[in-house]
DNA sequence: ACGTGTACCTGCACGC
DNA sequence: TGCGTGCAGGTACACG
């Protein structure tokens, strides 16, 4: 899935077609996202109501209705959304279409089926047990040098695992953990306990670097990801070490190599990070 | 309690 | 061309 970038541009990129816009109907297919659906249900909740915010929560779009309801959305690995008029055919793997009273859709596409909407109220939204154990936001004034300290100092995990915990801080999936660490010349492999606190705060600052600089170009052009209006983000152009095994480090021309670390890949430059 | 492995699902790129 | 294999941005749960 996207990550917090893409997460955050796809928000972006939906807000000012789903503001002010009331639900005429929800259609889904057959088959389950992560959790099913109850069609009925979302129909009866929502019809008729009107979106009136939406927020990005780590990972989650939360979008809010007039009546206090909220729609909570994960994009899994390959979830997209597409705006197109209600007229326009079923995309391959939409699973879920939201019609307006106003004539456009919003659709919902996700070949893989990872992705998953929920529904619950702004009352309960901070006890949800989805959202309740997140960790803090990545620029939020929460994510400080001690924060992660203490956290760190009692982990024996590897740190690209660690900072991969939404427990811990949110938002940061495998791409943009590999390439915060090369910005922080932090090896991938190094117990997050052993991590000196100037360290620490070297890669708080390139966390807020990278995903900054991925906001500002659009999130990145994974080949599932596709901006609300459909179009690609540009950042992947920008990755240092992320699918670059075998290939010279921009900074030392020494080898990119790929590990794998709790089955998942990790690109680092040996040299550069220590 | 904690840390790791694996399952969930489909598409695509690659080598033979 | 066709088939098998491995890999893909996520989370949740079952193990030891």
């Amino acid at each position: 899935m996207p990550e917090l970038p893409e997460v955050e541009v796809v928000k972006q990129g939906l807000t000012p077609h789903l503001l002010g816009q009331s639900i005429r109907q929800i259609i889904t297919s057959e088959k389950p996202l992560r959790f099913p659906i109850d069609r009925n249900h979302f129909n009866t909740t929502l019809q008729s109501k009107t979106i009136i915010t939406i927020e990005r929560r780590a990972k989650y779009l939360l979008i809010h209705f007039n009546d206090q309801h909220v729609l909570i959305c994960h994009l899994g690995m390959t979830g997209q959304f597409h705006i197109l008029p209600q007229t326009a055919p079923t995309l391959s793997h939409e699973h879920v279409r939201i019609d307006f009273h106003q004539g456009q859709s919003i659709r919902y596409r996700d070949p893989r089926r990872f992705g998953f909407m929920l529904l619950t109220t702004s009352a309960q939204l901070p006890q949800h047990p989805r959202l309740i154990h997140l960790g803090p936001e990545p620029f939020s004034a929460h994510f400080t040098p001690r924060y992660l300290e203490e956290i760190s100092i009692k982990s024996h995990k590897a740190i690209k695992t660690l900072m991969m915990e939404q427990t811990v801080v949110v938002g940061i999936g495998n791409i943009y953990a590999s390439e915060s660490l090369f910005h922080s010349n932090i090896s991938p492999l190094r117990k997050a306990n052993t991590l000196l606190p100037d360290e620490i705060e070297k890669l708080i600052q390139a966390i807020q670097k990278i995903l900054h600089d991925a906001i500002e170009a659009g999130g990145s052009s994974i080949s599932d990801f596709v901006k609300a209006d459909g179009q690609p983000g540009y950042f992947s152009h920008q990755f240092r070490v992320y699918g670059r095994e075998n290939s010279p480090c921009y900074q030392c021309q020494s080898t990119i190599e790929r590990i794998t670390q709790l089955g998942r890949s990790t690109f680092f430059c040996p040299s550069c990070q220590q």
